[in-house]
DNA sequence: TAACATACCAGACAGGGTGTTGATTTATTT
DNA sequence: AAATAAATCAACACCCTGTCTGGTATGTTA
């Protein structure tokens, strides 16, 4: 990993690096993006792109940690550390607010030709959170039981999530949040007709 | 896409690829592996690869698709054509069952380096089926509800089956598209204690 | 069994991407 | 203005790709 200077110079073309690589991710996967057409698009030397990163994947891999900070950030107020947070549905709420932020990103990282492996970061994160207010909430779940729920739910919100980005995340993130909040506690039920099964 | 000979050399050649392929998936991402390391691995001659397939993602895809047919001819009898299948929990159950005689291939392509393409098929594949029942047993919701609730819900078994695969897939698939079901059904309220919120 | 077709292989080919280097130019900082 | 840091350019050897030979072995068909 190379050290990110504050040059104004390495600013710009980060920055540049980053605007062709989304343009390009937009209508190819990673994997098709070489080092040389990147640099063609940024309009900036290949070696000085070496400069930067290593390689394609270190890009992304860059791009999304720098996002994965936001969203920390995001929620540090939120979560008293450590601990359970009292408002699951804000957190929810702020997640969902700070992805569309970085739209730009995440329309790639979550979309169809996105990265699985930011996802298991993005789910990880949640992960400790999420489990300390299980553990409160479903004190008579076995252990195995609390990681099958949260696989579900964590990946259920991931669906959520990339629904609404179809959608141009036009819904509002708070009322996302709510939605995403009675998915998982009462299911789907609770919209249910009389109708059998 | 080449056409598939069903000479038994043809045939052969085939295994000896799927089977470096997979075993390779299982310590690289696909967009590490190269067709010659694949050779290689394989034991054959790279020009008898460009025979077969295109390139890796060519493999991948046709290896998804053999898959997905299997899945398909395992659920026909269960899906009245055109109809709203009677047991969607039968249907649950027979996915995981399909998935864990495939699992070589699911462990990866399901996988953190797995591929999210073939989720998008896996996923549009269930849609048709479980948008009929939604509609009928949820007639009060929106269509645009329905998609949410869909997104939401076939993400999550997808996140089910992935801990199911990295638990080795002991628990019986039976028992997992029970979970299934309720989780969808009715969230994970069946379990909370009288806690608030 | 003989003739045929088909799939392998080994090797070579041009083309292109990779990652690095060293010398030079340009911008920023103090 | 001098010192420092970054971007540029050209060139390098290396590896992978995709294709095409001609030769060999293996199946298929009559």
């Amino acid at each position: 990993m190379k050290k990110a200077s504050n040059d104004h110079r390495s600013r710009v073309t980060r920055m540049l690096i980053r605007r062709a690589f989304t343009q390009l991710l937009g209508s190819m996967p990673p994997e098709r993006i070489s080092v040389k057409l990147l640099c063609e698009q940024a309009g900036i030397n290949r070696g000085t792109f070496y400069a930067h990163y290593d390689d394609v994947y270190d890009l992304l891999g860059q791009l999304e940690e720098e996002m994965l900070e936001d969203l920390k950030r995001a929620l540090a107020p939120l979560m008293p550390m450590g601990e359970a947070p009292d408002d699951l549905e804000a957190v929810t709420a702020a997640v969902f607010q700070c992805l569309k932020d970085n739209s730009d990103l995440c329309t790639v990282t979550l979309g169809d030709y996105g990265d699985k492996a930011f996802l298991n970061r993005l789910l990880s994160l949640g992960r400790s959170a999420c489990m300390s207010v299980y553990s409160r909430c479903f004190s008579q779940a076995t252990p195995q039981q609390l990681d099958y729920y949260y696989a579900f739910a964590s990946s259920g919100c991931i669906g959520l999530l990339r629904k609404w980005m179809e959608e141009g995340m036009s819904t509002p993130a708070g009322e996302m949040a709510r939605m995403a909040e009675r998915l998982m506690r009462t299911g789907m039920g609770f919209l249910q007709d009389d109708a059998p099964k």
